[in-house]
DNA sequence: CTAGAACCTGACACTGATGTCAGATTCAAG
DNA sequence: CTTGAATCTGACATCAGTGTCAGGTTCTAG
């Protein structure tokens, strides 16, 4: 599919598809005439990146992780390195601080609307 | 107490808590020669900047929020105006997503870190 | 009184993903 | 072939919080 379609299924801006394949998270074939082409599970992979974005990761550490995915593009799956590993647990920690962050920031929204549903 | 020890017992650094008064987030007797001193309850109070900062709230809403939160500085909370409680009320919604995605995330990368360790 | 630590204001830079615009080219349908 | 929609590249702007530096003032311990 081209740019165009793959932005409406995952919502993502042309612009940041073009971005992606920038910096490496995306590939795409190109047309005789230079137009990007993309395969179906590019749509996937755009969501991924897109979760790994909402979670405080920066581009290059979503390159060096989705090859070690499964299911981005169907091929086997690279290992993650020691280095990688480490880098890796190190996020998985931070993004346990995130959520429970969160959850507590939902609870002070909660007292406050309830606060008022109550007055 | 002075900025220096609120920025040692919160992490928050000297730059951020300036910022913060002067988007009327967070607020400082003066001393006479013009330094800012602050309650004991401003160490809790910015904790809970923070965490909302972290949630993806922006200044304007913090600013809105937190005379209606308890806990702030121990007064009479004020209660959220409709308006105000159909933006929390969205901004919950906004956070539930967050984490939901920060979850999926967390799964990615515990896949990755397992598969590394089984190898 | 004095020295050094702590603090003040104001300004500019950065980050990193995204928006937006311009001008040119390609694609697909009539 | 023609035309309009879609795509291309490249450049500049934006956001919001934070880092950092400069030059000056205040505080506090000796």
């Amino acid at each position: 599919m081209r740019i165009g379609e793959l932005a409406r299924r995952t919502g993502v801006s042309e612009r940041s598809l073009r971005y992606y394949e920038k910096q490496g998270m995306l590939f795409a074939e190109r047309t005789p005439g230079g137009h990007r082409e993309y395969p179906e599970a590019a749509v996937d992979r755009v969501i991924r990146i897109q979760e790994l974005f909402a979670a405080g990761l920066g581009s290059e550490k979503i390159v060096q992780l989705l090859p070690c995915m499964r299911d981005t593009d169907g091929g086997p799956s690279a290992v993650a390195t020691p280095k990688l590993v480490g880098d890796l647990t190190a996020e998985r920690a931070r993004i346990d601080r995130m959520i429970a962050d969160l959850v507590r920031s939902r609870d002070t929204l909660d007292e406050v609307i309830e606060a008022a549903r109550l007055s």
